[in-house]
DNA sequence: TCTGGGGTCCTAGGACCC
DNA sequence: TCTGGGGTCCTAGGACCC
């Protein structure tokens, strides 16, 4: 068995968080954060917990709730969120060797050999301290001999505030202790199936998945379950990933604001998305062979037809220049598109990656020859939407976009642009 | 009227080869 | 006019995560 300490530092409701913190007038009033399109609530404040909104209901469904406890609703913030957790993240960073940032409000710490130094629950208390000082965030820390434990006590040290917002499952006993108290499906990695699936074989809480013979769960599930099986039993199977690895695709794709029925709109649509993809290619420094273009019709509403198609194609040869994906983007659109329909998403995907330089064409294909003006001229694209988005663009996203998303609640971008500082009256 | 977006991993099954 | 079995590769779909 392999003996490594790991930690999981999670930021208490990290999107509403973040919001309040620039915005002391509403320490005490209870905050949601609403996904795109303000479709439905992805973050909500304490406040808001215990008014009793659940995460992901759609907004519809809470209006009223919201109106008559005076629920404070944003959009997303994305820009604010990714910058907020970057300052968490490098703190993190300053104070472990070893930090596998897990998504934008996780983060798994290696902690083996702190405990030879100080006590790890001391260790995670001021893990909690510094990262409330320095950024005005608030973290509970998990402290177990494996990720999948580490999950389960950062879980109970949300849930029990006499925890102090820190718990060491370092002890077999403690482990099976909480274990017992929790049901199967809080474990990481049991979604709704297979909660259902183990609760049709009699198993209910977390300690009875533990305590399940491996080898029967391997051949009843899969070999995932049973790597769960043993972490929860402190046998450490997944490891700690430092660098990120190499991303295997790039999806574009958004809910429209409005349904759209006009061809030219979903062409501004497409060439969007591809725009986008292909900036996120070029800073993952890769080059792709594979697109794909999807559009489909909204699955919820019984009174529009429903419609679903994709298309794909591969290149002769990895490339990264947008305007080879928006050609042939649209031209996968036109074999898409039946004029009828109210269209309500789309989307574009990447695959099929290569590091630049290393592909070999086969013998009678013809390879796309990226110039180093053409390069140069991606770069130069890139560099100055990064300084101001949307400095410039192909003609085909379309100037007005009517049909992007609604973010009609949307904060400042405080920490991102300078008109947009927060002002200290 | 109003239901997110972006990912990963695993498995089963078909095509194809010897 | 034979039809077994094993291997590999690819793809679609399912399940999970935040």
């Amino acid at each position: 068995m392999s003996q490594g300490i790991f930690a999981l530092v999670d930021c208490n409701n990290f999107y509403a968080s973040c919001e309040k913190l620039f915005r002391p007038d509403l320490v005490n009033t209870p905050v949601v954060v609403l996904s795109n399109n303000d479709g439905c609530v992805v973050a909500r404040s304490k406040e808001a917990k215990k008014l009793g909104v659940k995460m992901g209901v759609p907004v519809f469904q809470v209006r009223e709730l919201m109106q008559k406890h005076g629920i404070l609703a944003f959009s997303s913030n994305y820009a604010l969120y990714a910058d907020m957790s970057q300052r968490v993240m490098s703190t993190l960073e300053s104070m472990a060797p070893r930090v596998e940032v897990y998504s934008i409000d996780e983060a798994f710490l290696d902690l083996t050999g702190v405990e030879h130094s100080q006590s790890l629950t001391e260790f995670g208390l001021s893990i909690r301290q510094v990262i409330q000082k320095c950024i005005g965030i608030t973290v509970c820390v998990g402290i177990a001999p494996s990720k999948t434990l580490a999950k389960l006590a950062n879980h109970a040290a949300k849930t029990w505030h006499k925890t102090g917002g820190v718990v060491d499952l370092t002890n077999r006993d403690r482990q099976r202790k909480l274990l017992a108290l929790l049901p199967v499906s809080e474990v990481w990695g049991i979604g709704r199936k297979l909660t259902k699936r183990l609760q049709q074989l009699g198993i209910d809480t977390a300690l009875q998945l533990a305590d399940a013979d491996p080898n029967y769960i391997w051949q009843h599930f899969s070999v995932v379950v049973e790597r769960t099986v043993r972490e929860l039993n402190g046998e450490s199977c997944i490891a700690l990933e430092e660098m990120a690895p190499t991303k295997k695709q790039i999806i574009s794709s958004r809910a429209f604001g409005e349904r759209i029925t006009d061809k030219q709109q979903m062409r501004e649509a497409i060439s969007e998305y591809i725009s986008r993809a292909c900036k996120k290619l070029r800073q993952e420094q890769q080059q792709a062979k594979h697109l794909t273009v999807f559009l489909r019709t909204s699955p919820f509403s019984d009174k529009d037809a429903p419609y679903s198609a994709s298309k794909s194609l591969e290149l002769d040869s990895p490339c990264s220049d947008t305007r080879v994906f928006l050609t042939k983007a649209m031209r996968l659109l036109d074999g898409l598109w039946v004029d009828g329909y109210r269209y309500a998403k789309a989307g574009v995907m990447l695959a099929d990656f290569y590091d630049p330089g290393v592909y070999q064409p086969g013998l009678f294909d013809d390879p796309i020859v990226q110039k180093e003006s053409d390069q140069a001229l991606m770069q130069l694209m890139d560099k100055l939407n990064t300084k101001h988005a949307n400095t410039i663009f192909f003609a085909s996203q379309g100037a007005k976009q009517e049909w992007s998303m609604k973010r009609e609640l949307l904060s400042p971008a405080y920490t991102t642009n300078w008109r947009e500082l927060p002002v200290a009256k």
